[in-house]
DNA sequence: CCCGCCCGTGACAACGTTGTCCAGGCTCTA
DNA sequence: TAGAGCCTGGACAACGTTGTCACGGGCGGG
């Protein structure tokens, strides 16, 4: 029996085809999918026709068929580090919203911060045959995207620029930015600042270290090692090294945090702490403004990174850029209470 | 010149394929497919050749055709209601995990709490042909999934149940949870409570709201209308319901708020209230115990939530799941001070 | 009244992959 | 040495859709 035999195919829940809405409707193939897309040239009736045959199969046009014929597949992949972190969260929504207007979907997968798991997705996603790529790299050298940049993926890099290739990047001036916190900490008279950071291995955490060091020297002051703390990630890590400044002979009196997690880290071991120490963080963070003190930040727009590379995304698949471009966007000190604390000295 | 006929297709970049590959390496084109996929049977030179090809053109199969040949998508859809929501985002990273382990990708979409969106987000990702989806109802009727449920594609509801049709869902035990923290505010002398929540047409909110009921009852206290205010979404209108409970000549000394965003807003009226005032909050928040006082809440598990549904999804996929089930993931009430205030008349 | 044009419709190939099946050449044994 | 069996490799169809093209009938104009 041929009919069993077509039936038992490979689908799990054989989904009807435009062919059995055709044969329903007695009407050819095309005029189905006619009807389906909406094109013009089918008479009242016949659409009719179609319709009912289509509500009565529970037809549903099948978008991978449709993307192999047609070449572009309408969604986007974004690889980003976790989309827990409370920074990507709003990044992510906002690429999503650039790519809805845009009709597209967005697949997204976590690197975990890790270059081999980044590389992994980012070609899982181009094997999808995405139509563009966000990526939010984990690692430094992304030559092994070159292929698919060639065979025209259009591809952004944001918060992170790309590694030994020449691609678009949107970024924070984290440079300025931190240099911008730990100036304003000078001006509040302190002189022994400390800097607890990622690994420089991850730019925002170099560039950050930059602007820390570019503000110190800008007002004389000599850097000391003891005074930086970097690639501390695991709380247990940023705990002890805040503790490690706050004491022996010449503590620090006031504290720059390279990110997010690190800033709310050392919150927890400065409300333990006896001696009032000032704090600028890099990251805005939920609430800063109902700690005591508030907690002054040099604050990203996520949004807004997220937002231009996805628009950037777009403007490279309507083929309307041509050169790749480095875009910064700036940052924002917000004082709150936390930054202004005097030298406890 | 057929050859450039043949380069000049549909797609953009006009990536190499199995064929071109095959003419290149002088082999068949399932020889190609062989090596690709790992298959025996494939001499060691052969294959050398093969895939010396690959490596000259930059070939990477293409999972859509693929796809389309096998039935199976390896890709699960994840409709929420807001990825920049501090709930949702540890919820999603974890139906990531899982699929990640199934060896599947994660498309998701965000709502918005937009009932329409939420079905054609869905619908979008059904079209896709997902192999799963799982949905966080924005809308409370969901029969516009049947066709593709018995179509074969697994679906699992989290946070909030299907509406109108018999499936899988993945819930907090809302009702419990409410009842726990109203409780323990009673429990710590209060007779005015308020509640603050979502619009009782969303099942959580309703099913919190039924929990203070029941803690109040439970005490032998009679509910005011004017303790409770629901619907309230934006923090301008959560503030002025705030203020309205505690003035009058009863106000109320203790709140009960739905939800994190209502508990945020509440916290920055409480903080510039003169009387201090009990609150335990529905959902966790960041550094609520760092707050004075530290926030007491009742919390629940985003990332289990997460975990299960994906968990029951694949096996839905496995087959090794028939009959819908209702599964009711306990809370925490987390005592951090606010919640034990005492009274403040 | 007849020719030509336009409109609605359908047959067919193609997108890139994988499953089926068969052919040819090799080795091993009787 | 011949036959059987195995192993490698390739031709072909199929997945569900869309673009191309051709066909037939109705209508308007000459």
């Amino acid at each position: 029996m041929p009919e069993t035999a077509r039936l038992s195919g490979n689908r799990y829940g054989n989904r009807p085809t435009m062919k059995d809405v055709a044969a329903r409707a007695g009407v050819g193939l095309k005029t189905v999918s006619r009807v389906v897309n909406g094109e013009p040239g089918v008479t009242p009736e016949t659409e009719r026709r179609v319709q009912e045959a289509i509500e009565a199969l529970g037809f549903r046009r099948n978008d991978s068929a449709r993307v192999l014929r047609k070449g572009r597949t309408a969604s986007i992949g974004l690889v980003l580090e976790d989309l827990a972190d409370p920074f990507y969260g709003p990044l992510s929504r906002a690429v999503e919203e650039v790519a809805r207007a845009h009709g597209a979907l967005l697949i997204n997968g976590s690197s975990a911060e890790d270059p081999d798991r980044e590389q992994e997705l980012a070609l899982a996603l181009c094997a999808r045959r995405v139509d563009g790529l966000v990526v939010i790299p984990a690692g430094d050298d992304h030559r092994y995207l070159e292929p698919e940049i060639k065979a025209g993926v259009a591809t952004v890099f944001v918060d992170r620029p790309a590694g030994k290739i020449d691609a678009d990047c949107v970024l924070s001036d984290n440079y300025g930015g931190a240099r911008d916190g730990v100036a304003h900490l000078v001006a509040h008279g302190h002189r022994r600042i400390g800097f607890i950071g990622d690994m420089p291995r991850i730019h925002t955490a170099a560039e950050r270290l930059r602007g820390y060091r570019a503000a110190l020297e800008d007002a004389g002051i000599p850097v000391a090692d003891a005074w930086m703390s970097l690639g501390v990630t695991t709380p247990e890590r940023v705990r002890r090294a805040a503790e490690e400044m706050l004491s022996g002979p010449e503590p620090v009196t006031a504290i720059f945090t390279g990110n997010n997690r690190v800033t709310v880290t050392v919150i927890r071991v400065l409300a333990e702490h006896a001696r009032r120490v000032a704090l600028v963080g890099f990251d805005d963070i939920e609430l800063a403004d109902l700690l005591q003190p508030g907690v002054t930040v040099v604050a990203q727009d996520a949004a807004a990174l997220g937002r231009t590379a996805a628009e950037r995304l777009f403007r490279q698949l309507d083929g309307s850029l041509v050169v790749p471009e480095r875009i910064e966007l700036p940052t924002r000190l917000i004082t709150r209470g936390s930054g202004e604390l005097p030298p406890a000295d």
